[in-house]
DNA sequence: GTGAAAGCGCTAACAT
DNA sequence: ATGTTAGCGCTTTCAC
């Protein structure tokens, strides 16, 4: 297995090694493998090494200077999916940002299964990452908890936790700029088609939607809302078992916009109009929402990306990781009366081929 | 960095390791590593070795057993972006085949850009990756040939190229299927709002679109063709264009549902009606085609990923990787005045919380 | 600055 | 089946 002759795609000295630079240079290994970390430029040492590096193709194995070193250069990003776009945009990020830092991301993927959690984390523990950007979190705090007392630097991003650092939206004022915005528009009996309650982000939405419609005397009715998943079929089918039973409101808030599309889609089957008849409102200002016109809030992903990258980063060097929060942008559309076929969104999803 | 005392969150003996376990039980170090792979109940040194792993919560360092043994356990998956929902869902499938298995996957976005493409494989060798799956080839061979050259098992997915081994969809027979739908519906100038060339996805799509139509005596005229990106922008733009400079086509395939959006918002600024005034056809069947009532191809990107995962698995174990083409489904909905409001289309996506 | 020696945690020849 | 001996490729003490 090691370099059998003739296996090796490079030349038959199999892939260079230090020793092999220490030979060429006529230096020892250890003062090979610190002039390789030295600025090429720095002195005449670095210099020869690292001209002597570039002819061999030499490539430093990370394994082994892990192995020894107790660093991996290697963050992990646990997502409950990658097929949730918000999370696509920010893995996106964090590997671009972190990448260009010399550092690499091992992603790990939950659907939200607590014994998936535990799994993967333990996994990526395994392979030694150095830092955790845990994009699953649920509002109970066990695994986050749990995570927290594995004594690896952690950040939480999207969903946030009590007590534990993380970058997310704020969700709260999001959910009260839905409501202030519905009200504006005149809508008294505002439905909600809530996501699930255990993710921080869904509950912060409908708790700040609620809040703020209670504030300005148009409480939300109980029996106005449903709540359940994040997906089209779930909206659709929230949206059928609404009407079934009421049809006295005039707009809704949907948790995200997969669950607005499928709303549409209800609606329409029911005879009736998106913005006419319903004012919908969805959330995070997909590509899709354009073409639906719906109006919709739109969440700094990217940024919330770049800045858990960077508070995981400082948090592996020794600075303390302190929260933040991200503000969200009301987009508003045809879907509440507004402006219709207005200029299409920032282009940051792109698909099929 | 090395266990100092106290750092560690287990007790202060620092991570268990094959040693300790030896010196627990009495064993031989290589006969503890060797029981540990065996099943726990095949003998009782295994059950005995077993135990007491247990006991301690012993868990093996992947680092140092790939150093040692040249296999890491892991695959590379190279992604031209995550944000692409059909590259995510090949992402998440082949991610829960290859660790149900006992495997990892490393994950890489390339934006297609040609440099990334390279630094990010060359990143995944150092890590010492068993094998890759490329989701982000380019017709011209370069940087797949390139790839092929490295001497380590691959296989291409979604794209891929001639000689290289691959699973795709075939994007061929999809155009034609699309061409076979236009026409049946009556249109006889339709117009094509394509992707990139360079991807092979859709110059397979055109390409079986073109061919199709000159067989049905209904042939593409040129005239009619905007190539460009797979975004929403992109397909706003192209269908903008296109309207300025002739308004007598009926219909139009594009690239992605991406496209489809955007062109959708052209058509309404332009006041013209989908599906009455222009019929559309999309690709990818994305949940929100349900809500437009869009028109599209699915292609099996969940079976994509698991047949590509368990054929680079096989490469890895030396059975040879032979190309498969999986076959698309034409979705018909009101866009090409299909039932409207259809069933809603398979959950695959959610978001958003 | 550099050289020497040790060792990260594990697996793979060898013997026995 | 078990023990012995090496060693993966690198970093990191320690001396000088």
């Amino acid at each position: 297995m090691t370099n059998p002759p003739g296996s090796d795609p490079l030349a038959g000295a199999g892939r260079p090694t230090l020793r092999m630079l220490a030979e060429r240079t006529g230096l020892h290994m250890s003062t090979v493998s610190r002039a390789l970390r030295r600025e090429p430029a720095s002195d005449p040492t670095a210099e020869l090494v690292h001209r002597a590096a570039a002819e061999l193709g030499y490539r430093p194995d990370p394994l082994a200077a892990s192995l020894r070193s107790g660093k991996t250069g290697a963050i992990g990003m646990v997502a409950h999916s990658l097929t949730d776009i918000a999370q696509a945009m920010i893995y996106e990020e964090v590997d671009h940002y972190v990448v260009e830092r010399g550092y690499d991301v091992l992603v790990a993927s939950t659907r939200d299964d607590p014994g998936a959690q535990r799994k993967r984390v333990e996994l990526l523990l395994s392979r030694r990452v150095d830092g955790l950007l845990i994009g699953d979190a649920h509002r109970d705090g066990d695994y986050v908890d749990w995570v927290a007392s594995l004594g690896v630097p952690y950040v939480l991003v999207m969903r946030g936790a009590e007590g534990h650092p993380s970058v997310t939206c704020d969700d709260e004022l999001a959910g009260r700029m839905v409501a202030d915005h519905l009200v504006e528009c005149g809508h008294t009996r505002v439905a909600l088609l809530a996501g699930p309650d255990w993710s921080a982000a869904s509950h912060g939405r409908a708790v700040g939607f609620r809040t703020r419609l209670a504030e300005l005397g148009a409480p939300l009715d109980d029996d106005l809302v449903e709540s359940g998943g994040l997906h089209a079929a779930t909206g659709r089918a929230a949206m059928e078992r609404l009407l079934a039973r009421r049809r006295d409101f005039t707009g809704a808030f949907c948790a995200s916009d997969f669950v607005a599309f499928g709303a549409t889609s209800a609606l329409a089957a029911a005879g009736l109009r998106l913005g006419d008849d319903v004012a919908l409102v969805g959330f995070n200002d997909l590509q899709a929402a354009t073409s639906l016109d719906l109006t919709s809030v739109r969440s700094p992903q990217e940024e919330m990306g770049r800045v858990a990258a960077e508070m995981l980063m400082g948090a592996i060097e020794g600075v303390p990781a302190v929260s933040r929060t991200l503000a969200p942008q009301l987009i508003v559309r045809g879907s509440t009366g507004g402006p219709a076929a207005s200029a299409l969104a920032a282009d940051v999803a792109g698909a099929g081929a």
